[in-house]
DNA sequence: CTCGTTCAGTGACTAAGTCACTGAGGCTCT
DNA sequence: AGAGCCTCAGTGACTTAGTCACTGAACGAG
C-alpha cells in the first residue's frame, strides 16, 4: 500500500480518526469497550488527488472508512479505455477492501482519489474479529454488499441496454445536480468517457449534438448547464 | 412465489431435502443441533424448465440451496433484450435470493430455471438467525457475495472492453467444454443473444463468420464444433 | 514569448444494434 | 399426407458506437 501515508496517529491531521469514524452507524452504536479497541486499531491515512488507492490484482490487509473526498473505482481494458464502477464518498466504506480483506482475494479493479481523500485504516484481522462480536457490524456489511451488487447489475443494465447520448445527459443532470443548481461543471471529455465507459471522440461527438440542441454549452474544460428540462427530456425514461 | 411448487415434506421427491443440502459446507460443518434445526425448517421445492424463479421487482422471503439444475439470472430491457448476469447450478446459493432476503429489498434482477430444478428453501428469519450462531455459515455467505461481486465486474469489463465475436467464440469454448469432448450444442443463436446481452441478428452474423472460417457447423437449433483449437485462436486473450 | 502539454474536433472506417422482412424446418391436427 | 403454425435462421438497409490518425486551440511553466 505504498502510495497511501499513514500519519503517525501522535501528530494529528486536520480530521481526527474518531470524528470519521462518528460517521458510521456501527461505530456510534458499538459498546465502549468495542468503541476504544476499534480507535486504537484505526490509522488515519490522507490521499492527495490523483494517487491511486489500490490497483487491480494487488491484495489488501486493511479496510477502509471514507471521512471525506471521493474514491473512483473502475475497470481499465488493455487498450486503456476506462470504465468506472462506482464512487465511494463521505461516510461511505470501499466494499472492495472489505471484500478483498474478507476473501483474502485480489482487487478485482482499480481505484484512484478523485478528491483528495482522507480515510482511516483498520487491520482486516481486528475487523473480522469485531464481526464477530458485533451483530450490527454485520448487518452494516451485508448492507453495503447488497447494496453495491444492485449497483453492479444495475450498471450493467446501463451500459448494454441505454443509449450512450441518453446516458451522457443523465450524467450531466446528476453532475450538475451536485450541491445547488450550478451552471458550471469542471469536467473534460475524456472523464465523461473514463466514468460511462466510452471513448473521448464519442463522448464529444454527443456532446456537440447536445449543444447544438441548446442543453448545454462547452468551454475548454468545463461545460455550462443551458437548459435543465431539454437535458431531462434528452436524457428520457428511466 | 407462485410458480413455485412446494411439495409437502411427507410425500417425499425422489431427492431428499437432506441430500442437497448435504452438498452445502456449512451444513456438513454445523453442529447436529443446528443440522436438524436446518432441516426441520426446510421445504424442497421442483421447478420445471422455463419456470420463473423470481423476476425483478418482487420480494422475497426465503433463501435458497440449489441441488440439482440451472438457473439464468438476467435483466431485461424494455425492447425485451436480455443480459445473464451469472447462473446458479449445483451446491450454489442463488446470491441475490440471499441478497434481497438479508437486506429486504426487491430483486434487481429476473431468473428462470433453465434446466428443471431440485432447490431447498430455508425462511429467512431462520437463516438470519443460524448466521448470528455460527461463523461457517457467515464466511460461507461472504465468500458468496464477494465471489458474485468479482464475477459482476469482470462482466462489465468484458461487456464494455471485448469484441463480440470473441465473446461468442468464447462462450462458445466454454459450451463445448461441457462434459465431455462434445460435438453438438443444443443453443439457439436466440438464447447465445440473451446469454451475452447482444442481438439474435448479430449473432446471427458473428456465427455465420465463424462458420465461414470454419471453426464451427451450424444447424436448425444446435451448432457443430469443428475445430476447437482455431476457435480458441478467434476467442483472443483473456 | 515560446514550448510542451492537455483538451477538443474531424473524417474515414469498422463493429454492433435495429428494423422489417423472407424463408426453411419441424410440429400438430385433422 | 397435407395444411397450417410455430420457432429459428438469414438478409439488406440503416443508425449508433468505437477506432485510428490526425489537426489545432488553449493554457501553464520557464
Amino acid at each position: 500500500m505504498a502510495p497511501i501515508s499513514i500519519d503517525d496517529r501522535g501528530r494529528p491531521n486536520d480530521v481526527q480518526a474518531d470524528e470519521i469514524l462518528e460517521l458510521f452507524d456501527f461505530y456510534r452504536t458499538a459498546p465502549p469497550d468495542l468503541r476504544r479497541e476499534v480507535l486504537e486499531q484505526s490509522h488515519r491515512v490522507s490521499l492527495p488527488r490523483g494517487a491511486f488507492y489500490f490497483q487491480e490484482g494487488s491484495g489488501c490487509s486493511n479496510v477502509a472508512f471514507v471521512g471525506s473526498g471521493d474514491i473512483r473505482v473502475f475497470k481499465v481494458s488493455t487498450a486503456g479505455r476506462e470504465i468506472t464502477l462506482y464512487h465511494v464518498g463521505t461516510g461511505e466504506t470501499c466494499l472492495l477492501t472489505l471484500n478483498a480483506a474478507l476473501s483474502r482475494n485480489a482487487y478485482p479493479a482499480s481505484a484512484v482519489a478523485e478528491a483528495a481523500v482522507e480515510a482511516v485504516l483498520v487491520p482486516v484481522e481486528s475487523f473480522r474479529a469485531w464481526m464477530d462480536r458485533h451483530a450490527e457490524l454485520r448487518q452494516f456489511v451485508f448492507g453495503e454488499m447488497a447494496h453495491r451488487i444492485s449497483e453492479l447489475m444495475a450498471l450493467i443494465h446501463e451500459v448494454v441496454f441505454r443509449r450512450l447520448d441518453r446516458r451522457v445527459a443523465t450524467y450531466l443532470l446528476q453532475a450538475f445536480a451536485g450541491p445547488e443548481a450550478r451552471q458550471r461543471l469542471e469536467v473534460t471529455h475524456g472523464a465523461i468517457a473514463a466514468e460511462l465507459g466510452s471513448a473521448r471522440e464519442v463522448i464529444s461527438r454527443v456532446l456537440k449534438e447536445l449543444e447544438r440542441e441548446g442543453a448545454v454549452e462547452l468551454r475548454r474544460g468545463h461545460i455550462e448547464l443551458v437548459d435543465t428540462a431539454l437535458l431531462r427530456r434528452l436524457a428520457g425514461p428511466g
